[in-house]
DNA sequence: GAACTTCTTGGACGCTTGTCCCACTTCAGG
DNA sequence: CCTGAAGTGGGACAAGCGTCCAAGAAGTTC
């Protein structure tokens, strides 16, 4: 018996929610699998949270913070044109995605799950604007480095990064086709080479 | 009581579990659930399925069949420039989506059920494989329509719509934001027109 | 009309779920 | 040492789940 201040637990059971929830989805993550996970028993999950909403919530919650705080890792690489940069990040990016296919699905169902319940309804919202927070920093860096600035307003290129991440994503959950990411990476490198006027007109003729 | 043949009764129950699975998502999709919706009782269910997976499954071939079916709905417009034609196509996409939010957010969840269960696991595959034939469809009419071929080959230009409108959806059920979905419909336009060739260059410059 | 297949029905089973309670142990403060 | 708060533990509860069975009703075939 391990005594843990609630607070501690709390994050415990957080974590713990989200191994169980990427490892066997969000309809296979009872209170008591996730305490299974975290090593306690089904009484100090309900200790520390109110109810499996309570949790749910806070999981997204957190994942909502970790998004916002995993931003800041755009090193400088060195000088290439801007076609190249743009490709090297999608496809670092599907790489990622590629590496923790089950992370991706996981937040997916997280996301749906809470688009469904009234209660958890204000979280996706949320969600994106973080995405959206983290998409306007990468392209403004992007900008910034390659001393281009953006044909269109940042807001918008922010956007259709995230929207551009989320096909390629859900694509690859659903085909799980190396050749089809292919293809999206070619065609989101190309959107965003538009945007930054590389190569072509402003794209937006008259 | 009334007594139907069992492939009708099958019907029955697939249209029964989709409506129930738009309004209480696949989590609430219980045998006794669709089995009320369907009208009848829930031993009738097992009668025309050997197990609940067995139903979610030919409910998903269902929805497969019926997306390859739904394709033939694109009228000859009048002669407008393509930019336009593009941007009033996927408008009519997005009011589709948000007059239907549920039936989007059902076939999503479906998608990621099927993703995760082993032996659903080929058919969002084929779900996609439709998804991408029904764009090829579109994107052949676009360009015989407009005189105009693609700059990249067709089976691409299909994955990019499939890309731009799961991103599209995405966005519009997390946010519930039309501001949002007016930025990614404009970046959605110009991504195609710029595979059209229409009033910028190749989009694949050195 | 009897035999037979086809379909419906209600009820039961074993299991898992979220929630809750109460007794117990640990630890800090006086 | 004692008191009270903080946290743990096991067990119980009702409810819901998928699955299955045995019996009966509705047609069909001869």
């Amino acid at each position: 018996m391990t005594r843990v201040p609630v607070e501690e637990r709390r994050e415990q059971l957080i974590a713990a929610a989200i191994d169980v929830i990427c490892d066997e989805g969000v309809a296979g993550a009872s209170l008591r699998a996730i305490a299974a996970r975290a090593g306690t028993s089904l009484a100090s999950v309900h200790y520390a949270f109110a109810s499996r909403l309570a949790l749910l919530q806070a999981t997204i919650e957190h994942l909502i913070d970790a998004s916002a705080r995993s931003v800041a890792d755009l090193e400088a690489p060195p000088e290439v044109p801007p076609r190249a940069l743009i490709e090297a990040h999608l496809r670092a990016y599907l790489a990622d995605v590629q590496a923790h296919r089950n992370r991706e699905l996981g937040l997916l169902e997280l996301t749906l799950t809470a688009v469904r319940d009234p209660s958890l309804s204000p979280l996706p919202a949320e969600l994106y604007g973080q995405f959206y927070a983290a998409a306007t920093g990468i392209a403004e860096a992007f900008a910034k480095q390659l001393g281009t600035p953006w044909t269109v307003p940042v807001r918008r290129v922010a956007r259709t990064i995230v929207m551009i991440t989320d096909g390629l994503v859900l694509s690859w959950l659903a085909t799980d086709d190396a050749e089809v990411a292919e293809d999206l990476i070619a065609a989101g490198t190309d959107t965003l080479a538009a945007l930054l006027g590389a190569g072509d007109g402003d794209g937006r003729p008259a």
